[in-house]
DNA sequence: CAGCAGATTGACT
DNA sequence: GTCAATCTGCTGC
């Protein structure tokens, strides 16, 4: 299993690194306790010109700051008040691209994230969902994504170009035509094991 | 400083 | 299908 490096992160813009990290592990070590998922779902924000950025027009808050560090850390914010979304912040410093990571499929530590949701019947279809499965919270935001705590490996999937659906974003209305781009990426429903 | 809308989910009618 | 839960940041008084 080989853990992604900074390397990585920073030489890819959010769009390219949204479609590979398709079948790649995210991998959470949290109180001792691993749990981990296949990626089945991203989206890309392309930074300071996408409207349903949250860094759109080079704006820097507390909340999103971090999306303007280097590469490699993680970005965790609140939805709604209630969700924890989780995204993997790339390209340089003050070079705000972020890949949201929508679903998972769990692969590890199935047991914990029934626990940790409270729920008989495991469901991490959701970027609020998966979060929570995988124990990931607010405190994680800025997380270093090549440390102990959380990481995304590469498990020697390969995702053929054929079975990744590409269409636009989710829940991104009020972004204009910067909702119709082609920034949603995810392994076709009929792979998805 | 008060009010509102949002990258969502799940429970209820 | 509809609606509440509940935090952050922006807009307007």
């Amino acid at each position: 299993m080989v853990k992604l490096s900074t390397s990585y992160y920073v030489s890819r813009n959010a769009a390219k690194a949204a479609q590979e990290l398709l079948g790649r592990a995210l991998v959470t070590n949290i109180n001792g306790v691993r749990t981990a998922g296949l990626i089945t779902e991203t989206e890309a924000y392309m930074g300071v010109q996408d409207r349903a950025s949250h860094a759109y027009g080079g704006r820097r808050t507390g909340r999103n700051e971090v999306m303007y560090a280097a590469g490699g850390v993680a970005y965790v914010y609140l939805c709604y008040g209630i969700h924890h979304l989780f995204n993997v912040v790339v390209l340089d410093k003050d070079v705000p691209h972020a890949v949201l990571v929508r679903a998972i499929h769990p692969i590890e530590g199935q047991g914990t994230m029934l626990a940790r949701r409270g729920v008989k019947k495991l469901t991490t279809g959701g970027p609020g969902t998966l979060t929570q499965a995988l124990g990931i919270r607010t405190a994680h935001n800025g997380e270093d994504l090549t440390g102990q705590l959380i990481w995304i490996e590469d498990v020697g999937v390969k995702v053929p170009k054929k079975h990744i659906i590409i269409g636009p974003r989710i829940g991104v209305d009020y972004a204009g035509e910067d909702a119709l781009l082609p920034y949603r990426f995810r392994i076709a429903p009929s792979h998805l094991l």
